[in-house]
DNA sequence: CGACAGATTGATCCGTCTCAAGCGTGGTGG
DNA sequence: CCACCACGCTTGAGACGGATCAATCTGTCG
């Protein structure tokens, strides 16, 4: 489904650009406010005491969010520096009473972030470090609103990022893609770039059962 | 918010009735019918390969699931002898053109569910075997649709399903669950049955952040 | 060119998983 | 009614993956 351009046209929207860091909204905030990315790159959280942080989904272009009904349950931030088109919670819901396939679009949307993080939680709980990794890594590759070019994949976020999304420091995020390359599944190339090896690309066909939701790492397709 | 008895009163709907560890809809299923918890235990998961499994949710009286618009992306079960109402999506999607509310009101339900699979996730990812146990017990005291009767609360899945919603094995719950007994937190009373002590019940009113996301075990309050 | 946050590497420790063996309990059939 | 079986839960010993602490390196930006 493509969010075409006049979506919510009936209600009054916005943009706002936030730069690289800056928070959209906390925890417990009242939610007035729904957004769609433009461009640029968003992160769903949970930030807990101590620095502990977990990362729910990064969000790319054309991705909406914020749209509960409630106080903010998860915190957003921007990743990048990102532009966010925003409704007033309140007009779309009222739009809806004339147009309901908007209200159901966020129905779907919903839904569909709801088996996301199902997936998220599933692979964080029972994948080793690595297919952890090739998992994040085969999903970008897929995903649409991420500058690549044959092969060459360059992250908007940072490892520190990457390592709170996949519930592992930071160190052994580094550690393991050292693996990863000496497997040849992918390579560095700076400190946010990487190339992947065709390997690597086909891995976003094959299904995230084959990957594995496996305690042990048998699944490695390198072993 | 309460859920009223004539809620989707003008789409058809029935009842059917599903006994322990039966499945309701597996994941990859087309996604026809929604549906109510009218009594019993549901629980969505995501079945991974060599029976590593993850429960996702467990569902009581009055949870609406199943309302997604394309194929399902996780499985769910019945806990137990449980009673469900069921309603054609497309009918239900239908009614919202006459009457929003009913569409807004799903919103409002996958968006809570979003929140809560987030918190899920960051606390598998953060918290102690023993500090995963108190949330989950201290959650479920707050919950309702669940026998309890002045402390004594008694649980309608197994440890294997508790352990498969913490991301743990079943030995370290049971040793987690030994600690827990001797810091006086909680006392188990049959196989399924515990008793939970004035200070455990007080946890439900502290916030999760107080019972912590941090990467070591400090927050504990026995300690 | 210098500086600093982010990233890597190294050494060690700890929590949880794994395998394996006992234990209890509830259910079934003789 | 009791013996038996099967399954879920518990307990024990051992191994291992990832976290932690600490030091160094890198590249990105001022």
């Amino acid at each position: 489904m493509t969010l075409e351009e006049d979506m919510f046209g009936g209600a009054p929207n916005w943009v706002v650009r936030h730069s690289a860091g800056q928070v959209v909204f906390d925890e417990g905030d009242p939610a007035t406010m729904m957004y769609r990315v433009e461009s640029g790159c968003i992160r769903l959280q949970v930030n807990g005491t101590e620095g502990a942080r977990q990362i729910i989904s990064f969000l790319f272009k054309g991705d909406l969010f914020g749209y509960g009904v409630e106080d903010r349950k998860i915190s957003a931030e921007a990743v990048t520096e990102t532009v966010l088109r925003c409704w007033k919670i309140s007009s779309v819901l009222t739009l809806g009473t004339r147009t309901p396939e908007v209200l159901i679009s966020l129905i779907k949307a919903a839904d569909h972030r709801v088996g996301e993080i199902a997936h998220h939680l599933a692979n964080v709980a029972h994948l080793s470090a690595t297919d952890r990794i090739r998992w994040f890594l085969s999903g970008l590759v897929s995903c649409h609103g991420l500058p690549k070019s044959n092969g060459r994949l360059d992250l908007p976020m940072s490892k520190r990022d990457v390592a709170d999304y996949l519930g592992l420091s930071a160190e052994t995020l580094s550690r393991a893609l050292n693996d990863l390359e000496t497997d040849g599944f992918v390579q560095r190339d700076g400190k946010r770039g990487f190339r992947l090896q065709g390997q690597s690309l086909e891995l976003k066909v094959r299904s995230e059962a084959e990957l594995g939701l496996r305690r042990d790492g048998s699944a490695s397709p390198s072993k």
